[in-house]
DNA sequence: TGGCTATCGGCGTCAGACAC
DNA sequence: GTGTCTGACGCCGATAGCCA
C-alpha cells in the first residue's frame, strides 16, 4: 500500500511519470475580494458564502474565457483555511497577549435558566464593562441621580460581590428573552456568541425561525440571527 | 433516547512556484 | 540552495439528520 502523503500526492498529479498539474492561482479582484470577506467575519465564512463567492468569480472574465480555469468549492475552502492561518502563525510571531476581557461570562455548563439560589431568573442587565448581557442574580441597591435615569447595584447570576456593577435601570435592565416558541422573525432576542477567544450573551434579531420537535435533550429548532453588534449573521 | 452516518470546520503538513 | 508564499490534501472532532 502507499502512505497517505503519498496517496496525497498522486492525487495532486505529482508523483513520477504524470503529467504535472496546472497552477491553479486566484486572480488579484478574488483575492482582494476574500479577504474582504474575511475581515467581516470571525471565521471561517459558511458553504452559502463560499459559493456565493464561487458564483461571482466564475461569472467574471477572468474565468469565462477559453481555456480558464473556474474556481471550485475547495479553492476557496482552502484559501480561507490557509489564510487564516498564516495570519495566526503571524500573530504567534508577534507574541501579541490575547486580549484582556476583564469580565468573562458564564460560559459551558451552565444552562442560564436557573439562578444561583435554584429559582427561576427573572431579569437580564447588561455589564458595561463588555456589554454583553448576563442573568440577574439580585438587585443589591438603587439610587437616583437627578440628571440620569435610576440605576440599581446588580449581582450577577454565578459572579461574586467584586462583579456587582450599577447600571441604569431604563438601558441596561431587562425581562429575560422569551421562550423559543414564542420567538418570530424580526424580534429582538439575547443570544450565547461563542467566539475562539471569547464567548458572551448579545443582542440580536431574528431573521429566519426553523421549528423543531422538542424533546428531552430541549429545543431542537434553529434560528438564523442578525447580531447587533456586527451585524454578522 | 441512543446509535449510525454524512457533512462541516479546524488543523497539520506537503508540494510547487518564486524571490533572493 | 534556501526561505517564503500559496494551494492542496487527509485526518479528526463536532454537529445535524435520520431511524429504530
Amino acid at each position: 500500500g502507499i502512505s497517505p502523503r503519498q496517496a496525497g500526492a498522486a492525487a495532486r498529479g505529482t508523483m513520477a511519470g504524470q503529467q504535472p498539474r496546472l497552477v491553479f492561482r486566484f486572480t488579484h479582484a478574488e483575492v482582494a475580494k476574500m479577504e474582504e470577506v474575511l475581515r467581516d467575519l470571525d471565521g471561517m465564512p459558511k458553504r452559502p458564502v463560499i459559493q456565493g463567492l464561487i458564483d461571482h468569480f466564475n461569472a467574471s472574465p477572468d474565468r469565462t474565457g477559453d481555456g480558464r480555469v473556474p474556481v471550485q468549492y475547495n479553492q476557496v475552502r482552502n484559501w480561507f483555511h490557509n489564510r487564516r492561518s498564516a495570519q495566526s502563525q503571524r500573530s504567534r510571531k508577534m507574541m501579541l497577549p490575547p486580549v484582556a476581557e476583564g469580565h468573562h461570562p458564564v460560559a459551558g455548563s451552565y444552562s442560564g435558566n436557573i439562578s444561583s439560589d435554584g429559582g427561576h431568573v427573572q431579569f437580564e442587565a447588561k455589564s458595561a464593562r463588555n456589554g454583553a448581557w448576563y442573568d440577574v442574580a439580585a438587585f443589591m441597591d438603587h439610587r437616583f441621580i437627578e440628571t440620569r435615569d435610576p440605576e440599581v447595584l446588580v449581582r450577577f447570576t454565578w459572579l461574586g460581590p467584586e462583579e456587582d456593577e450599577w447600571i441604569d435601570v431604563c438601558k441596561g435592565v431587562r425581562l429575560r428573552s422569551l421562550q423559543c416558541v414564542a420567538v418570530l422573525p424580526g424580534d429582538l432576542i439575547l443570544c450565547f456568541k461563542e467566539g475562539k477567544e471569547k464567548a458572551r450573551y448579545v443582542d440580536a434579531h431574528v431573521l429566519q425561525v426553523q421549528r423543531r420537535r422538542h424533546d428531552v435533550r430541549g429545543c431542537r429548532c434553529r434560528f438564523l440571527v442578525c447580531y447587533d453588534h456586527d451585524h454578522s449573521e
